[in-house]
RNA sequence: GUGGGUGUAGCUCAGCUGGUAGAGCACCUGGUUGUGGUCCAGGAUGUCGCGGGUUCGAGUCCCGUCACUCACCCCA
């Protein structure tokens, strides 16, 4: 055991795990890449206006989430807590577009740092796959995005993901809600923290998940009843391609999330295996943040989903993915001349495509079978001076037992033969 | 930041009102001079988180401390 441990709130992946992890990633990043989404890789840390402007001074992921760190020449930087900001940096610095292809869709992977105290499904260092369609104000832009990650969860194997969804209006009928919701706010019985929440961003008051709050708010007016018509119409034409594509959703007129860009079409797949966290991927419409960060209007609509609950919902509804053998063949030599025939021979099954794998370390027989029925693999490959004698190679059939000579000029192409 | 729980073998954990440490799994060796997974026989393994105190004696009681974990707040 050694005195050094991860630092608080990260994790290690580690195999087996770490096989769950990455087909997990890889499968939500799947329905992107078919749609036409092109990789894009951001820097771990930016300046730290880009997330206080984008993200939201007032939000608690900038007030006390973050870590930051100054340089040596005294600039202000900060681990990034979140993708979107960071990409559409990336978009707009890179001209994107104006390449005049818009929209703009670019998908991601990678980890963010937010300094909290870890819990389940809570960690300083996590890991999420993310989704922009940057330049594009179209609901069915919305619904693709959406449709994708469900779509994500789906060839996961889970079930019990549910789609929250909501609208939190835009520029004309925001303000007029966010007032009338203030009014009604000030009149409850609150905390001071709280009560200061009303003044800097009401909405998400809606969310405190504490019972004595939650109870005062049942009377609380609604977005809903306060969308223009343009924004109710937008919202109704997203709903509509749902339901058109089969994605259940449930509307959720509290539904607020954290950060501060969001823009009419919000929405929040939630799970129930996560402990007390229950979000597993969010995202929504954000049409003022490119403006926010300097940049030109460019309507957008994006989500991230999270690896690691994603992971922990997968463990709790019991889905084992299907993860593909590391190992197909094992290679048992017996002496030093077989030692040299069955590496090369292991090298040329691996240059063939075959996964291989040798007894290394000069282990004896019994052991070495041993490494290979915990490679998983299907056939083991062994050789002595007896076989190299006969120009053969013994080819063992891991799961019946059987085992058959073959030649060793011909090993590569039978063993292939073998796995087809 | 605040509260609860837990720290004993590689892992999961047992250890009652204090009497010098245990199980299952995993591991290693042999049964099988060149064969795994099953079976049988045998074996190794611990600063009982750390520091202090009480005691003839502390894994066990007391104090402190650290770590992990869960929860509040908030979110992926």
């Amino acid at each position: 055991m050694s005195t050094i441990q991860a630092p608080k709130g990260t994790y290690d992946l580690l195999p087996p795990d770490s096989a769950v992890f990455l087909a997990v990633r890889e499968a939500i990043a799947a329905p992107a890449r078919r749609a036409g989404y092109g990789y894009v890789e951001t820097p771990g840390f930016e300046h730290v206006e880009l997330f206080s402007r984008g993200v939201g001074e007032s939000t608690d992921i900038v007030t006390k989430e973050m870590y930051t760190l100054t340089t040596k020449g005294g600039t202000q930087l900060a681990l990034r807590p979140e993708g979107t900001a960071s990409v559409l940096r990336a978009a707009l610095e890179g001209s994107l577009h104006r390449a005049g292809n818009l929209p703009v869709k670019l998908w991601y992977s990678g980890s963010y740092y937010r300094y909290e105290a870890p819990q389940a499904g809570r960690y300083r260092h996590f890991s999420q796959v993310g989704a922009e369609a940057l330049g594009a104000e179209d609901p069915m832009l919305d619904a693709e995005l959406i449709i994708l990650a469900a779509d994500a969860y789906r060839a996961l194997g889970l079930r019990n993901v549910r789609l929250l969804l909501n609208s939190l209006g835009d520029r004309a009928c925001r303000p007029v809600y966010r007032a009338a919701l203030q009014d009604f706010l000030r009149g409850l019985d609150l905390d001071e923290d709280t009560r200061r929440r009303i003044e800097i961003n009401p909405l998400r008051v809606l969310d405190d998940k504490r019972e004595s709050v939650q109870r005062q708010l049942a009377g609380a007016p609604l977005i809903t009843d306060h969308l223009c018509e343009a924004c109710k119409a937008y919202h109704e034409q997203v709903r509509e391609q749902l339901a058109a594509a089969g994605v259940a959703y449930e509307d959720d007129p509290r539904l607020v999330r954290g950060l501060d860009y969001y823009t009419r079409t919000t929405f929040e797949f939630v799970h129930g295996g996560l402990g007390s966290q229950s979000a597993v991927g969010g995202g929504g419409r954000y049409d003022g943040l490119s403006e926010m960060i300097g940049g030109p209007s460019l309507p957008s609509v994006g989500w991230a989903l999270g690896v690691d609950r994603t992971v922990l919902a997968l463990r709790a509804e019991g889905v084992e993915l299907p993860l593909p053998a590391g190992t197909d063949v094992f290679a048992v030599p017996l002496g030093e001349e077989a030692r040299r025939t069955l590496f090369a021979v292991v090298t040329e099954l691996r240059r063939a495509g075959v996964a291989a794998d040798f007894a290394f370390g000069g282990k004896g027989v019994k052991n070495a079978m041993k490494s290979a029925n915990r490679s998983g693999a299907r056939f083991t490959l062994v050789a002595g001076d007896r076989d190299l004698a006969d120009a053969v190679v013994q080819v063992k059939d891991m799961e019946s037992g059987e085992q058959t000579a073959v030649p060793l000029d011909g090993i590569v192409a039978a063993v292939k033969e073998l796995l087809a």
